[in-house]
DNA sequence: GCCGTTCCCTAACAAGTGTTTGGTAGGTTA
DNA sequence: TAACCTACCAAACACTTGTTAGGGAACGGC
């Protein structure tokens, strides 16, 4: 019964591609320790040990699903703080920029946020603690800038927002559902509005 | 080595709830599932099987953990709500005894973010779903009172805005730390300007 | 028709899991 | 002194965990 073939054409690494993306929905829905490799072997119609023929461990796994999410997620950022953009600018760029990889990349998000307390600690998630480290600079560099040029207010405590920030708009892959009724463009656009100006009528 | 007995002159329960703080901080920093009820013992200086005289399994103590919890903060909440302040002193209200709930129970909450999403599916833990009810009732009905009253903008979409705030609040459990140089209310303050004024200048 | 490759199955392994059972040291009560 | 309770230990239990070894069906190229 859990015999679909589909045509094998393509390329040699496709049905690893897919293995990967029910991996990745199971860690997200179940945290990556709860998860067995016989559960996710079920969700792709084949036997635990037959996953071992694509990977080596699930370890394996999970790193490959980070790094292939925290690679892409890069190239999105880089390609924003080299604009030269200025601090306002830069934040509603960053901010849709996470969004549409929340749309893109869900299940990784969902995991990284879970269990990334503890991998920092695995010398193999080195990658993590290196990443979150050009994250803040990134972000907290941008605030800190946008305070001098007088963009943002001066009264508030940087990291602080910065963490605010931070967590308001990862968190969101939480409860994001690709194919809601809002787009990642129309998020970013109502979390800026929000951040920006605040939810308060003015006088 | 581990055997210190303090005084035991007070009541009996003493012992058990030492057992479940110490339970807690493991369950936020490991995760539920990836700890072992060994590793709570080796903490707490006894053998595994030891704790089965205190609870009758692993899962009661994350249900008296998180339900001791969830008492305490709708004792809180409902105290806030009954108060019968206006939309904007409401919510102000409801942050700040959020931060005052994560200083006092930091681990329950880390644990209720981590693990809440899969728990509800758990009849015995039927309560957090009904927690999680309330709460939207609580945060979204304030968010709309105050757009009806003029007192939030009326251009953001409120249920976006609940999500927002609702996650910012509680993800600060993962980096707040009790004793540190903010105080739950100056978070609370600093939030509340963020989030009500928000962290551009105005012209 | 044979060979090699791809992809999966069958069956087992050792280590680790939550939990139980019986026992016991030490204190309190009678 | 005897009976009892509290709080733990020692040792095992049945089960689940990630992982491995060997085999085989389907298929394409030659």
């Amino acid at each position: 019964m859990p015999k679909n073939k589909k045509q094998q054409v393509t390329a040699v690494p496709e049905r690893r591609g897919e293995l990967l993306a029910t991996a990745a929905e199971v860690f997200a829905a179940q945290g990556y320790n709860a998860t067995t490799v016989r559960r996710i072997a079920d969700e792709a119609g084949m036997l635990a040990g037959s996953l071992y023929y694509h990977f080596d461990s699930k370890e394996s796994m999970l790193d490959e699903i980070l790094s292939t999410f925290l690679t892409e997620l890069w190239e999105g950022y880089d390609a924003v703080l080299a604009a030269g953009l200025g601090p306002r600018e830069t934040i509603e760029a960053l901010v849709t920029e996470s969004f549409r990889e929340i749309d893109r990349h869900r299940a990784a998000v969902a995991i990284y946020q879970k269990e990334s307390r503890h991998l920092t600690e695995l010398p193999r998630f080195g990658y993590l603690a290196d990443s979150q480290r050009k994250f803040e600079q990134a972000w907290l560099g941008t605030l800190e800038r946008g305070v001098e040029t007088k963009a943002f207010r001066a009264d508030l405590d940087v990291r602080l927002t910065y963490r605010f920030v931070r967590d308001t708009v990862w968190v969101a892959a939480s409860w994001y559902r690709p194919g809601g009724q809002h787009s990642p463009e129309e998020i970013a656009r109502q979390y800026l509005s929000m951040v920006l100006d605040g939810i308060a009528v003015r006088e």
